[in-house]
DNA sequence: GGATTCATCTGGACTATACCAGATAAAATG
DNA sequence: CATTTTATCTGGTATAGTCCAGATGAATCC
């Protein structure tokens, strides 16, 4: 694959346009026109500074743009890749993640990085409807896509509503489980959604580098009597999704093919 | 205001966490604890570099990280400030941006940045259901709140559907003109967000620095006859809005007290 | 053949500069 | 007094290096 820039082009180049968005265009125009698949592993940032005659800060200075639009990431000193499509995500809809990714052609996946039995705080009782120090479960599980991890999630739950939650298959649906065992037969969450940046834990958790951007999403779930069953808090890569909300019921399904397959934005006119 | 960190407790400093890392902690406790409340200027970036005795490469990627997560905005080349909290916007209701905005007791803004009657491109004319060079006007407008820029909207209508609409005061509720105008009723939206970071004219309309990160909103809306009437693209400043969701009907009001205010997530645990 | 060692490659963090252009406020000018 | 000029401050962009630690794969050892 031949990535450079034609050095006379480069030779024209004046300063009214900054090196790195012009690195970022030639690299974003590569991956939108599908010269540049998913998973391709770019050049290393030297070959790039080497190649387009910069340094290498105004090198990573392109390929952070690139990858703060969602058309890259980085592995930890592994290099950079072209980000895969993002999945559809309905909060409105009562679909599990598993049955979401699914449905779109992926293959999801779930690891349970810990659980654990614990006392309430003051935040965690309020968002949950318990008392402070009342015993709540905590689960937290990585969750991926075609084998690369999306998302951070932490839930809470009340352990007296659900005794023996922890005991059972947990890489399994939570809303499963909790209909099967707890007999909770609807789901009404109440979702908050907002961008934020990864700290240093989380982002070690979802293997990206600290302070790359994130979709933040804390979801409180009511049964059918208006219990609160379920507290969770994810972290999304912010590369890996695309929300979807279809605001009062229409029979005629929205066009999907315009938003389908890669961030292409139009700009023309911008 | 003393900004500075004790020097005793710098020389204790090692190198197990990134100096970037620390002035981040430093400046985000004090916002959270609201010693530095909204639209307070930080220090330059000069002056943190020498009270923190640090580069002003280093300052930056401090001031970067907080901007990542919302908590700082810059203006370019006047200065940093404390972000203004986040408004609440629920994609599925069909509240219109100036009441939201004035219900959360903040003052909404608007100004029509251009009006155009265009032909519709390939993508235009998709979304909007019309034909490609079918005559559609594009209006773009930037909104405000309490004077500051927040979103920038690319407004596509079909022209046949609503003629004569340039005429009309266009710094006013677009539904509203509809309604009025042109006997709509009914507003159905298939709305698409995702993250992603705003491209050098978008960035200048903002006010804000190219590649600062960003909410893209897509939004097609449906009438009474599931009839598209109008096509819009948004760019939000990324720590202006918080998204809600209620998914299923419920009577009580869920807990808001939580979530309002400083972007504060619970990290003790991550 | 399988485990271990080691050189190499990669991104992460940082220093020390430099020059530019827009924003701002003080100083000079009419 | 109002306008214009000017010096200064700010962030934006870029160069040219440095040292570090995790990831990788080839060479080595048992």
């Amino acid at each position: 694959m031949n990535w450079s820039i034609p050095s006379n082009e480069r030779s024209a180049w004046d300063r009214r346009v900054p090196y790195y968005l012009r690195i970022r265009d030639h690299f974003a125009s590569l991956i939108e026109k599908g010269a540049l698949v998913p998973a391709t592993k770019l050049p290393s940032e030297r070959q790039l500074s080497h190649r387009f005659e910069i340094t290498r800060v105004t090198a990573r200075q392109a390929l952070m743009q690139l990858e703060a639009e969602g058309l890259i990431y980085r592995e930890d000193r592994r290099g950079w890749f072209v980000s895969p499509p993002r999945i559809q995500y309905d909060p409105a809809a009562n679909v599990s993640f598993s049955e979401s990714v699914m449905a779109q052609g992926r293959t999801p996946g779930t690891t349970v990085l810990s659980t654990e039995r614990i006392a309430a705080s003051a935040r965690e009782s309020q968002n949950l409807g318990v008392k402070v120090g009342d015993p709540i479960f905590l689960i937290r599980r990585l969750r991926l896509i075609d084998g690369r991890a999306v998302l951070l999630e932490d839930i809470h739950v009340d352990a007296k509503r659900c005794p023996g939650l922890l005991d059972l298959p947990l890489d399994r649906s939570l809303t499963e489980l909790m209909s099967e065992h707890y007999g909770i037969s609807e789901y009404r969450p109440h979702i908050i959604m907002r961008p934020t940046a990864l700290g240093e834990s989380q982002a070690k958790a979802l293997g990206v580098a600290p302070g790359a951007p994130s979709l933040y999403l804390s979801r409180i779930i009511y049964d059918q009597f208006d219990n609160i069953i379920e507290f969770d808090q994810e972290f999304w890569r912010h590369d890996a999704l695309e929300i979807c909300v279809d605001a009062g019921h229409r029979n005629v399904s929205p066009m999907q093919g315009d938003e389908a397959g890669h961030p292409v934005v139009d700009n023309r006119r911008l």
